[in-house]
RNA sequence: GGCGAGUUGGCGGAGUGGUUACGCAGCGGAUUGCAAAUCCGUGUACACCGGUUCGAUUCCGGUACUCGCCUCCA
């Protein structure tokens, strides 16, 4: 058994480390997934972008079979809650139609889905075990109604995020709750009135708090230790240091995730895309605007999971403009580069990736361009859905540009005959009206093209026959 | 205040103790009725100040600025 070993940054350690699987026969991965009350924006992809690349680059090096990669819905929510209570639908309808919503996003981002995606309202008997068992040995309390985990009992809390415990305390804001023996101490369990979803439990009706939804799922699919663990960096404190101190409590011999692996922040003019905020956009709304899911993966993976990146229109464009040109001699039957797995067995070194993809681009071996973009789950065939020749005329449209095609082509032929009969005055009026028009003819060895895009206008083209 | 990340040519973005990627844009040329495409050529940048070194953008120390977390947030 020999298999290429990659490295990898562990915030725990806040080095870049060689990965050793636990199990080689089984690597295990957990990602935080989205509370599903709303459509994922941009800033969600980022995590998901990485993972799938983590999860593709471990499935493509130790084979598919061998690699379980788990990422849930949190369907509990306060969110949530509000969400039903301010549209009046039933909580069911909410989470299924967001969870419906997510995949699609998600795939149109060339994700491929998670081996397990479970839902914390399944999971909600493993939630109230581990919770009994913090209690019984001493970690966790009950008071009113809530179960809250003693971080008192757990000397490493503030380990993963570099925090101390004393410092947390001084610079507490907010008010503490008198049911907490220690301003520190977080809700494993709360109480719910009778509006609000519940599950009867040794506390009374209540339901999970955010932390231990992903404690258990992960026990629950993964085993009390896996691989890797990760999520956003702004998840390291509280989500990830409270997950980290339950888990370890809960089976101290284990050492929960081996290691922890986080991006940095998406940034919309140079500030994070944040709901609070308001200057968010969704997956969605980039979509609807024509933009392909594979641009909005290639502009992703441009830049390093460590760094922050900034979304821009221009982005966007030039990656697009490079999908169309290596589209163009994408080609079946290669097996990817080795300098493409080389950068991303460094620690996911997508942009250098694609660095090296420019380069075989260069050579012209469609087929190992291919493959390699794969690999980092770009399917290049994806980025131009038509390109289609009829009569003579070929058709080059962008995925949001829907069926004009019988005038444009009527159109481009006559430009074309003009063209042959040497009538260029008019074959260029008609050539400048179309670009006009946002369609853009040319000649080619296979004849005459018209490349439509996104913001074309095809109402006046009756006017030029 | 505490913790963390970042700072590379017009833009994006790798990488390296000394030959200094790559992409986009630009510029020059070939080609072309024009245009597009294509091809050829063209760019010595690494925030600042010290230190180590024969030599640092790369190592060490410090400074500045930007961003994030410390409150639900990927």
């Amino acid at each position: 058994m020999d298999r290429p070993q990659m490295r990898l940054r562990n915030s725990m350690t806040r080095t870049v480390v060689p990965f050793v699987p636990l199990d080689p026969e089984n690597l295990r991965l957990y990602l935080c997934g989205p509370t599903v009350y709303d459509r994922a924006h941009l800033g969600n992809a980022r995590n998901v972008i990485l993972f799938d690349l983590l999860f593709r680059l471990l499935r493509h090096d130790h084979g598919a079979d061998r690699v379980t990669y788990v990422r849930n819905f949190t369907d509990v929510d306060d969110k949530i809650n509000a969400r039903a209570a301010a549209t009046g639908r039933s909580i069911g309808d909410i989470t299924d139609e967001t969870i419906g919503w997510y995949h699609a996003d998600m795939d149109a981002l060339g994700n491929l889905r998670p081996t397990h995606e479970p839902r914390a309202t399944e999971y909600i008997a493993e939630m109230i075990a581990m919770i009994e068992g913090l209690i019984a040995s001493g970690h966790a309390y009950a008071a009113e109604g809530h179960a809250l985990f003693s971080v008192d009992s757990f000397a490493e809390y503030g380990k993963l995020s570099g925090r101390s415990v004393d410092d947390m305390i001084a610079g507490a804001r907010v008010e503490v709750a008198p049911y907490k023996r220690d301003p520190m101490d977080f809700v494993l369990w709360k109480p719910s009135d009778a509006g609000t979803p519940g599950w009867d439990s040794p506390w009374g009706r209540g339901r999970p708090g955010w932390h231990i939804e992903c404690s258990a799922m992960s026990k629950a699919l993964l085993g009390p230790s896996f691989d890797i663990h990760g999520g956003g960096n702004d998840l390291m404190f509280p989500h990830h240091e409270n997950e980290l101190a339950q888990s370890c409590c809960a089976d101290p011999d284990a050492g929960f995730a081996q290691v922890w692996l986080h991006n940095e922040m998406l940034l919309v003019e140079g500030r994070k895309m944040s709901k609070s905020l308001g200057n968010f956009f969704t997956v969605r709304d980039l979509l609807d605007k024509g933009v392909p899911g594979e641009v909005i993966r290639f502009v992703f993976l441009s830049t390093h999971y460590s760094k922050p990146m900034d979304w821009t229109d221009a982005k966007a464009r030039e990656a697009e403009g490079t999908l169309r040109k290596w589209r163009a001699m994408a080609a079946d039957g290669g097996t990817p580069d080795a300098a493409v797995l080389t950068a991303l067995r460094d620690d996911l070194n997508a942009p250098g990736a694609i660095a090296e993809l420019h380069r075989i681009a260069k050579t012209g071996d469609g087929a190992t361009l291919a493959a390699s973009a794969a690999l980092l789950g770009l399917n290049i065939e994806k980025i131009v859905n038509s390109r289609i020749v009829l009569d003579g005329v070929t058709v080059i449209a962008s995925l949001a540009v829907s069926q004009p095609q019988d005038d444009v082509r009527a159109v481009v032929r006559k430009w074309s005959e003009f063209r042959d009969n040497r009538e260029f005055v008019a074959a260029d009026h008609i050539r400048k009206a179309l670009l006009e028009l946002g369609m853009s003819v040319r000649v080619t060895s296979a004849g005459p093209e018209v490349e439509i895009s996104r913001s074309y206008d095809a109402s006046k083209l009756k006017g030029l026959l």
